[in-house]
RNA sequence: GGGCCGUUAGCUCAACGGGUAGAGCUCCGGACUUUUAAUCCGGCGGAGCGGGUUCGAGUCCUGCACGGCCUACCA
């Protein structure tokens, strides 16, 4: 990281700090409140595209803006590339237009200022589509060095604590967060044109609840309560079916107080649904359609290459039981929730995954399911009806009261959703939150306490209904083919320099 | 949290058994009216921070800071 104390740094921004103060001294603003364009580069680029011979001009004067990323000089004739995201566009100063003032001015840019030109539309000899400039306007000075554009920046520090230099010079920035944003727009708008209604629930939480996840805390003064940073919005969206909103979703960031890695952020966006009368086939259907859709609006495609490796998320998704795959991966088809804990403790040694004393025989398959099948699993696949002591929120399976009506999709080895036909038996909640709440005052931190308020809502009634829960990061890191979290979120969360 | 590795010029990267640290791009000066990693000539600039060993440390030892990978918890 540098301390910023090289004397070529200190060099370099003294050069452009003088430049600064020349314009300054002569009564020119290098940082005006405004500047009229009429055309994005995009536009040039689009409009002229097919038009104008090598050599020749197009008769019509454009006003554009961007960010200067080269210069060529050639004398008497300088070539300049403006920026706006993806987009360049070459500019030409002829000493002959512009007089030598405006040579002089040109020649005064650095690389990273941001310009504002005018001139004619024309394509250069070699064919190149350019603004011959007869008005050239620094609008706003940069005083720092930007990395050389042929190399780019790679240091991962400074990508991910300077993003804003990172998106300025590396193309592949751009094209996440592109991506980023075109899946949020389609999963967002598949979800509305089902008649969902986006809503936002408190961030400030009372009480922690919604996933077994360890939450930070904060303090309210005025009310003088320790409040916590929402685990997840699930608990507030359920009370909004059961007060009649029948299809509900948010897109929104959650915070969860554990490690960092190359897959966890402190702070990271979910999205849930809810939908009245659903069952978790019917949010499987749904969660099929919202992947598809935002990979084909994102990408253009439904078939992707992660890792080195193709992923297709077209079709229809396979269905398979917990139960099912964790007796093909240990090879004990006798294997069931019936199986004492011992027994299935030993199938879990022979395949090599530790387990602790006290695991229930729900608790042993879930790790097996965990360590030995879900790594195996690389095109989207449902893995369903999962053990009740792992599913704290989800109902009982209508023909099997051992496990729960949920499901995991899993795509390339790893979660990329969550949801089950919910619980919306009061009785039964409360059940579970008692159960948690005992392994919360045995210590484990992560376990919900009982919240009062979401059983008093559940016993007003709750229509059956089904939620679902997407990691939005980890969509992104799988349309967007990239190994890390960081590389999904602009800022993702450092220690302070 | 644990283990391993990294930090050299504005950027991207080198070198050496401990003996004056190199290159490309950027930058500065000069030439050039059709380049697009423009070209040509000349030039400036550097060891994360702090201790120690040594005649001498970027190199060896050590503390710290930040980061990366693996691992643990998790989505």
């Amino acid at each position: 990281m540098s301390d910023e104390t090289g004397s070529r740094l200190d060099g370099l921004m003294a050069e452009r700090r003088a430049k600064l103060d020349a314009l300054r001294a002569q009564g020119s603003d290098p940082y005006p409140a405004g500047v009229t364009v009429d055309a994005s580069l995009a536009d040039v680029l689009e409009r002229w595209r097919d038009e104008i011979d090598p050599g020749e001009g197009s008769g019509h004067r454009v006003a554009v803006a961007g960010r200067l990323i080269a210069r060529r000089g050639h004398g008497k004739l300088v070539f300049l590339v403006l920026a706006e995201a993806d987009d360049e566009l070459q500019v030409m100063c002829q000493l002959a237009v512009l007089g030598d003032d405006g040579m002089d001015r040109v020649a005064d840019l650095d690389l990273g200022d941001w310009v504002a030109v005018a001139g004619e539309v024309v394509r250069s000899r070699r064919g190149e589509l350019s603004v011959m400039a007869d008005e050239v306007r620094l609008i706003g000075k940069s005083l720092r060095p930007m990395p050389d554009k042929w190399h780019g920046l790679r240091d991962l520090e400074t990508r991910y604590r300077q993003r804003y230099v990172d998106l300025a010079v590396n193309p592949d920035a751009r094209r996440v967060f592109t991506i980023r944003s075109k899946a949020i727009t389609a999963l967002r708008a598949e979800l509305l044109e089902r008649g969902y209604v986006e809503v936002e629930t408190p961030l400030l939480h009372a009480q922690p609840g919604g996933a077994t996840a360890k939450p930070f805390v904060t303090h309210h003064n005025a009310l003088d309560i320790d409040l916590y940073l929402r685990v997840a919005p699930e608990l507030f969206l359920k009370r909004l079916v059961a007060g009649g909103l029948p299809r509900v979703f948010e897109i929104g960031r959650v915070f969860r107080n554990e490690g960092l890695s190359a897959r966890h952020n402190p702070e990271f966006t979910m999205l849930e649904s809810y939908e009245a009368y659903a069952d978790y086939h019917a949010v499987m259907a749904l969660t099929q359609a919202l992947l598809q859709r935002a990979a084909r609006e994102a990408l253009g495609t439904t078939t992707v290459t992660y890792d080195g490796r193709k992923l297709d998320f077209a079709g229809d998704w396979s269905r398979r039981t917990v139960i099912d795959l964790v007796r093909e991966a240990t090879n004990r088809p006798d294997l069931d929730y019936d199986t004492p804990p011992a027994t299935v403790a030993d199938i879990a040694a022979a395949s090599g995954v530790p387990v602790e004393d006290g695991w229930s025989t729900g608790r042993i398959v879930e790790e097996l399911r965990d360590r030995l099948v879900e790594p195996t699993l690389w095109e989207p696949t449902f893995v369903i009806d999962y053990p009740v002591d792992v599913s704290p929120l989800a109902r009982r399976h209508r023909d099997d009261p051992r496990v729960t009506e949920r499901f995991e999709l899993i795509i390339a080895g790893r979660e990329a959703a969550n949801a089950f036909t919910e619980l919306t038996d009061p009785d039964d909640q409360r059940t579970r939150f008692e159960a948690q709440a005992r392994a919360r005052a045995a210590g484990d931190d992560e376990a919900m306490p009982v919240d009062v308020d979401y059983l008093r809502a559940m016993e007003f009634g709750m229509p059956p209904m089904g939620g679902l829960g997407i990691g939005v990061d980890r969509l992104i890191m799988l349309l967007a083919d990239v190994q890390t979290i960081r590389d999904v979120i602009l800022f993702p969360t450092l220690r302070p320099e």
